[in-house]
DNA sequence: ATAAATTGTGACTAAATTGTAATAGCCAAA
DNA sequence: TTTGGCTATTACAATTTAGTCACAATTTAT
């Protein structure tokens, strides 16, 4: 599980930070909200903590930017205005807490979040080992770090990760991408995909553990 | 029926190892979840007995992860925590016993979810005595290992198992194969692949139990 | 329009599969 | 028991397949 925190008092920053990774908890921070936005982009963030008041944005103009994205969000507030804290779960955060709190109950309410969350979820993802393709806007994650397919790179591991270890022959793979007859690709093109493919998801590309050859056959992704 | 034990708790491994053994079951042991996946990987597991509480990992990651396969699936628990319980079964286990339990009970669980089990399982495997090709995705096991051949081999073993006990000569095969005419291949050719399969799956292949040679006429699969 | 990225191809290499020839072994009938 | 026709075995050659690389063609974005 991987949080964001996006904190501009250092002593938070590191304090909290320390305290989630011993939950075992993968740390990002941010300290501005320019930052915070660079790390959403290239991260599969599961749990956003965000402070309203940062020192280049109000908190709340950056959930709306990305609440599209839907990515569950605990607010961080130091005055509890009535006011904002409304306005931030108007908008779909899902919880607040209001400094000081102790660390304890943070780390409750950041369980709660991900559990209450995470039901939801599961529908728009596809797993396989440490990488997961997000259905939703056609993403790919190495662990959780963002990996950038081309269109018909993702078409093709999007192939194989709908049936987990069903084997797909190379010709229907081509039937199904370059879609119907005609303009024959060139056979070896295909190999050349998955080349690249693996380049870029498997940890060592020479010995490929999710896109896996079946000889004579076609392609496999790994099922498990 | 083969059942994969994960369990790290040296004590009960080997006792429900030998208890299990001597209700004939066919026992392989993980003591780590890492190591399961590999047995789950390589093996036909019939029925998985997973502890909870793994030295690696949580036995319910072990479980997400291998969930597709559909292997039936009972959890050991020390603590009966409600919480994990649940949240197992939830997830499709099929029974948990919680320890300290007495043997007596654990297999009569274990055949009860094999009964309920066996009945909904889909046939697209064939058997011959050891030897099983699961026809999904074109592997062959022998025992409960897989064996790897290539695609021509696998072929004329599947010939022969589609009709056990069919004499199939060897210009049939050979059609079948190397579809019709033209290029006449050596006649000796399949001579030489029988061999190779007997090769690999047969236990003595110069005694060979499952591809039987019908002298003068052919070659069949062993009826049972 | 130009640069950058994506897509597609041909040539080459390594490795595994497939096919063959030559030889040995076995069995059943004369 | 010897013979002739099958089958098995072995080693090796031919072929096929997959992987890699460099680069050309095309598309896309700026």
């Amino acid at each position: 599980m991987t949080i964001l925190l996006v904190e501009d008092d250092e002593t938070i920053l590191s304090g909290l930070s320390f305290c989630l990774e011993k939950e075992s908890f993968t740390v990002l921070t941010a300290r501005l909200g320019k930052i915070a936005l660079e790390q959403i982009e290239n991260n599969k963030i599961d749990l956003l903590l965000l402070d309203i008041n940062l020192p280049d944005c109000n908190g709340i103009t950056l959930f709306d930017k990305i609440k599209k994205r839907g990515i569950p969000t605990i607010f961080l507030t130091a005055n509890d205005l009535e006011t904002t804290i409304v306005e931030a779960l108007d908008k779909g955060a899902d919880d607040y807490i209001t400094k000081p709190f102790k660390t304890r109950e943070l780390i409750s309410r950041v369980n709660s979040v991900l559990r209450r969350t995470s039901k939801s979820e599961s529908k728009n993802t596809l797993t396989i080992k440490n990488i997961t393709i997000n259905l939703t806007d056609a993403s790919v994650y190495k662990d959780n770090e963002k990996v950038f397919l081309t269109a018909l790179e993702y078409k093709i591991l999007l192939i194989m990760f709908m049936h987990p270890g069903r084997i797909f022959t190379r010709d229907s793979i081509l039937a199904e991408i370059w879609d119907t007859d005609e303009a024959y690709v060139n056979d070896n093109t295909l190999t050349v995909y998955i080349k690249r493919i693996r380049e870029k998801i498997e940890e060592d590309p020479a010995n490929p553990k999710i896109i896996l050859t079946v000889r004579g056959l076609g392609y496999k992704a790994n099922e498990n």
